[in-house]
DNA sequence: CTGAAAGCGCTAACAT
DNA sequence: ATGTTAGCGCTTTCAG
């Protein structure tokens, strides 16, 4: 006796097929004595339906799938909380997928949420062209978050990473700061924007860029960080891409007899858990990723039940930080 | 015009649907002939397989449901490496869900995937009742990665944690250390273990055994050690139930004005990320997670395809990894 | 309010 | 090697 089938249920509670479709989800044109027959029969017989026939056969699944890229970002888990507690109150299940950093497997990891139908796709992380995403957005509903795509395709979700940049900087140089580092984020989401950020800020107080080019990665962090304290050029701070990165340079500079903030002072980005622990204590900038992964499902459903067509563009405001990898520069005594 | 389905490729190709349907998996009674014109049809209509149907029509879906509790801690994403990287490997998919802590969450997870009609389940951090996942795997063969579970219905994969925590005891017992605190991990998987091995080896050496209950997360090993700290017991040294209850600990033993190791050692579980972090540097075990994960999905196929049925427990072994947060204790010179 | 009938797009015998 | 014929388990018109 395998699982029971709603033609079981039916055959059990003495009605057709379709009268037992429309009792357990709720249908208004039941009369409530069948509804509790078929109740009580699917509960007998402990029947659930069957999902595949059901997307199969109603074209929909109430599902979105969910692709992260790198998974060991401690940024992303926020951002899956926000996006899983607004999709359980909404009804919709979640297809996850981490895809390993390659494109490939990001390409991959799109057509099967495409192929199994789910009704919606957020992304997050993603390092793919725009081009692909884009045309993925043709077939399903797409909504990248973290990553600041100019397309009418597709919805975006983000925090204000320029300004989240400029922020950063301009508390560095109100703290004394003229000679200060940037270790970007190379292909990340956002790390442009905080970039251009850093890099107008520098401009507009008369300073000059440093940009040590980077990934979202601790191990890169610590690369960069190693090729700023080589390259010979002087600095007292470091605006880095993100917390990794920063945890990476950490690392580095205190390898090299420098302490933080009294030798050089440090700047992460996202605010994750680690930059929270009282031992590191990292100076840094959040983004709200909660809020971004519920901004990112509302816009899903805007497009499915809204029927809304037009892109539409989030962007939220970030918020610095502050705690104790910043300080004034070593010699602010002089400067003032 | 809608997306294109078999029966739009076997016209195109001249030949029947079934015939699509065996060429297009690449199966061996098919001509080259017929091969080479499928696969052209298919290219030029841009064709591609609707899984729900094809799930529902072959009952299976090489697909694994992957449920892991808590997203936020960092050991996590390295079981999952393994599973993906496994999971690949063999051609499956998966399918993953965070399942937020609460037991009525995991539950439903659970039910979702079997709903889904996955092939096998792994589960890693699930809290829920042995019970729930046991029925679970009447359905549908399921794995469980760090909880050791004694149950011949379901396969585990874990590593031996009551090995791992007695190695870390008896290292700290090397040292010096006399009094050695326990902030234990609570219902978090493998804690039990790691509880009684810390146990066992204390009074193995004739100490005296100090648990203060916890849990695996940063906020729970806080409050734990402000516990350890206002008891008045005397302790040199804490043995916690994971690195996050350790990172924890040491905010609130800094706080207190102590040194790590010089007034109170500290040593972990897991080998995260962040115990590596140079500037935490945390001494801890490693479980090898992603050897985990990959054994986890070669349980499961031994049962798909190998119809394995009866259950297999692997456990492998841990290695402590010593960094810098462990040191004679502070009154060593006085024992020698 | 309820039932009958026709698929959803694919796979899997069974023939040929 | 290829085509025919049934379904998989559900939803959804359409009558009544």
């Amino acid at each position: 006796m395998s699982k029971p089938t709603m033609d079981d249920v039916a055959r059990r509670a003495g009605v057709s097929r379709a009268l037992v479709s429309l009792a357990l989800r709720g249908s208004p044109k039941v009369s409530s004595a069948s509804r509790l027959a078929v109740a009580a029969a699917a509960d007998e017989l402990g029947y659930r339906p069957n999902l595949n026939a059901r997307h199969l056969a109603s074209k929909q699944t109430r599902t979105f799938g969910l692709l992260i890229n790198d998974l060991h970002n401690p940024y992303f888990p926020g951002v899956v909380d926000g996006v899983k507690q607004a999709a359980d109150a909404n009804g919709y299940r979640l297809l996850l997928n981490s895809a390993f950093l390659d494109d490939e497997g990001e390409r991959g990891a799109l057509d099967t949420f495409i192929d199994f139908n789910v009704d919606g796709i957020i992304l997050t992380g993603a390092h793919v062209e725009a081009s692909v995403i884009e045309r993925a957005a043709r077939s399903v509903p797409i909504v990248v978050v973290s990553r600041p795509i100019d397309s009418d395709l597709l919805d975006t979700v983000n925090n204000d990473d320029e300004l989240g940049a400029t922020m950063a900087v301009e508390y560095l140089i109100e703290l004394g700061h003229r000679h200060i580092c940037h270790i970007d984020g190379g292909r990340g989401g956002g790390a442009r924007q905080r970039r251009a950020g850093y890099e107008a800020t520098m401009v507009t107080h008369g300073l000059e860029p440093f940009i040590v080019p980077s990934a979202f990665t601790e191990s890169s962090g610590a690369i960069a960080a190693q090729q700023a304290l080589a390259s010979g050029r002087e600095f007292t701070a470091i605006f880095c891409g993100n917390d990794l990165a920063a945890l990476g340079a950490l690392d580095v500079i205190e390898e090299h007899g420098l302490r933080v903030p009294d030798d050089v002072s440090l700047v992460g980005y996202d605010n994750t858990f680690v930059a929270a622990l009282g031992h590191i204590a990292l100076t840094t900038v959040d983004q709200g990723r909660e809020r971004l992964g519920a901004l990112a499902v509302e816009s899903l459903i805007e497009r499915i039940s809204g029927g809304r067509t037009d892109a539409v563009h989030h962007v939220i405001a970030p918020e610095l930080v502050v705690r104790s990898t910043t300080a004034p520069p070593p010699n602010a005594a002089h400067h003032t």
